[in-house]
DNA sequence: TGTACATCAGTGAACGCGCGTTCACTGATGTAC
DNA sequence: TGTACATCAGTGAACGCGCGTTCACTGATGTAC
């Protein structure tokens, strides 16, 4: 009784499962923050987790599996920030939207630095060819959402275009999120302000 | 006699051996966009050039000293593409350096379509730990040398801003290149269009 | 111009190690009656 | 409440394979005289 889709295996039922298949995620994030994505193995994960490798491949078909869970665990972390974010400033109208946008990115980076090599996931999703659609999947979900959201307030803008501008958007979010990610927590402060203001400015048709 | 610095061991002397250095770095390129940066070997490497396994650590320490190898002939024409893009542009003062930031988009995205694998080089910069180095100098030096063209038009804005909202306009334009190789050629016009003009919005103070 | 020699470029074969993965199993937890 | 049984969770040991890397070597190219 295997599920098979995207890797995964059989789902942990008993609470001693559900720590182990956690542990394995949190360690994962570790190591890949330590060794890299090309250095990783499941045996590291293993040793560091202190469970043998059939422990693992009872969840996940391989390493890809593992990482491909860490990062819809990340990615949807962030997602439920976007939706917080967005009920909270929607009522302030698109310039509502747009002048709190430091504060989307601070908390974007807060759930980024909260969870250990979490940009490192982020990372491996896009060096590794198989991971990659999980990340665009996730990024067209965001920008879907969000144009929902931005469309009523520039009815002068074809469909197209507002689509491309917030794509655009979100990848530049992605990058600054990174950026603040391998900052000091000094420098972090104004990237956030400053990140903030130039995404909302290229919002200005 | 090995020079050892960056992992980068013997230099290429006659002609022969100048062609198999360039068909190393070429091959990696095709590899890493095949089979990720996981997956590849030194031994793929070579059974793609063909050539035997001594041959590459003739002139590279290890296969990282390959990938970083070819991500600097890569980051060289990139540089090289806004030094010309620069010195057309900057007689028209800031003014046309922004109305220009899509050609230089285009340009640069020029660059990384004609490389096989390009995308994947610069991927496999930011998820290997032992590469980020490279990555964050070239980043550095032009976010450095655009600081001296952009400085004098923004004479109100204090230099730790303007440094900080170039370096994030930096990692923008990286971002919109990989944003545009990933694309369809349909798609890319429009991002280019765009993506130029949100980067030039985002340099109003 | 020819030859002897130095250096450069690449080969063939081999090595030990750690990797991913699987097998048959024991122990832990939950549940029917 | 106790016991027998089913299912869940994880172990211990082993495997073959491909990896990175090195050795002593042959062949190709350049150069001094």
């Amino acid at each position: 009784v295997v599920d098979e889709s995207n890797g995964r295996r059989l789902a942990p039922v008993q609470e001693r499962a559900r720590q182990t298949y956690e542990r394995l995620l949190d360690v994962t994030g570790v190591l890949l923050a330590d060794a890299g994505i090309e250095n990783i193995s499941v045996n590291m994960i293993c040793a560091r987790a202190g469970v043998t490798p059939p422990a693992v491949y009872r969840y996940f078909k391989d390493k890809y599996a593992v990482i491909e869970a860490l990062a819809e665990r990340h990615m949807l972390r962030q997602f439920a920030v976007v939706e917080g974010w967005l009920s909270e400033t929607l009522p302030g109208g698109v310039d509502g939207i747009m002048a709190n946008m430091p504060v989307l990115i601070e908390r974007l980076a807060g759930v980024t630095s909260a969870q250990a090599g979490a940009v490192w996931v982020m990372r491996a999703l896009r060096a590794v060819p198989r991971l990659g659609v999980i990340r665009l999947e996730s990024h067209r979900r965001v920008t879907q959402r969000l144009y929902e959201v931005y469309a009523p307030f520039y009815p002068e803008v074809t469909q197209e275009r507002l689509l491309t501008r917030i794509r655009i958007g979100v990848e530049f979010t992605y990058a600054l999120d990174e950026l603040i990610a391998e900052s000091g927590p000094g420098a972090a402060a104004s990237i956030i302000a400053d990140g903030g203001q130039m995404i909302a400015a290229s919002f200005r048709f």
